[in-house]
DNA sequence: TCTTTAAATCATAATGATTACGAATTACAT
DNA sequence: ATGTAATTCGTAATCATTATGATTTAAAGA
């Protein structure tokens, strides 16, 4: 996921480029595909938009999330989010609890045991993998 | 885990038997392995002891946990807990959303992606699987 | 049983993340 | 340039969790 492609499929939905908007995607492009806590956003955006308030940093990660722009997670009790990969399949990932940065791990568990969970009706599954990355080591 | 194991790990550490904590793990008790959210647990014990606070619910729930008598994850923002599972080795849940019980998952897939992690230094690692059981669908 | 004392509870307030809302502003299609 | 719906701003409300000081209680020993 980039900016261009965020900006025209919200384009395409009808909804508007802000300059917070656009800012906001901006830094998720410089963190590199690692997660950020709303409460990071915040103050990142308030060195170019002072007067932001939480209203639009969560309105706005809620709205990238649900088009598929970003993915969240929650870690320590805060949602954090980054751009979604869109570059692989399905896959999980290794996090920093340091920096924030992930690492792609191409193997899904549920492959393994699907079989086991018979009668019962899967939605959803989580496998994160938390621990230092070797820039933070 | 059962009460009469609970309570005599609290006792050898020195903890006292009082009645709200018997109470608490008697509810953990009458789940049935299943995960509870603190709120659930207050209004539970309140049905017997008005007078309990958040303070008494949460001070007992980490106190269980730092002993092993409980374990605890998060889930849509909050803390949920149940009996501590010592009758397995390692392994997993099915989480059912509707009532909390379980199903243990014996696999483990950081057994299967571990190599491919090296350079980074694991922590922790968490794979739940999230639906309904058979009772709830 | 009585006393002592540390542990625990109670009642309430503080904190921190998230959500909500009315008024004002802004992007953008026509 | 104008109209309109989307968006932001400023602020308050909500909700889960954590903290605190005063009071009560469990349990060990005389």
């Amino acid at each position: 996921m980039n900016i261009e492609k965020a900006i025209n499929k919200l384009k395409e939905k009808g909804y508007k480029r802000t300059k917070q908007r656009k800012r906001i995607l901006e830094i998720f492009a410089e963190q590199d595909q690692g997660y950020i806590p709303a409460k990071t956003m915040l103050k990142e955006i308030q060195k170019d938009f002072p007067g932001v308030s939480y209203d639009t940093i969560y309105r706005n990660l809620y709205l990238l999330a649900d088009e598929h722009v970003l993915e969240s997670t929650e870690l320590e009790g805060e949602k954090h989010f980054r751009f979604h990969c869109d570059t692989h399949g399905h896959h999980h990932h290794f996090i920093c609890t340091a920096c924030g940065k992930t690492k792609a791990v191409e193997f899904c568990p549920m492959d393994k045991i699907r079989q086991s969970l018979d009668g019962y009706a899967v939605d959803d599954h989580k496998f994160e993998i938390y621990g230092k990355c070797p820039g933070c080591l």
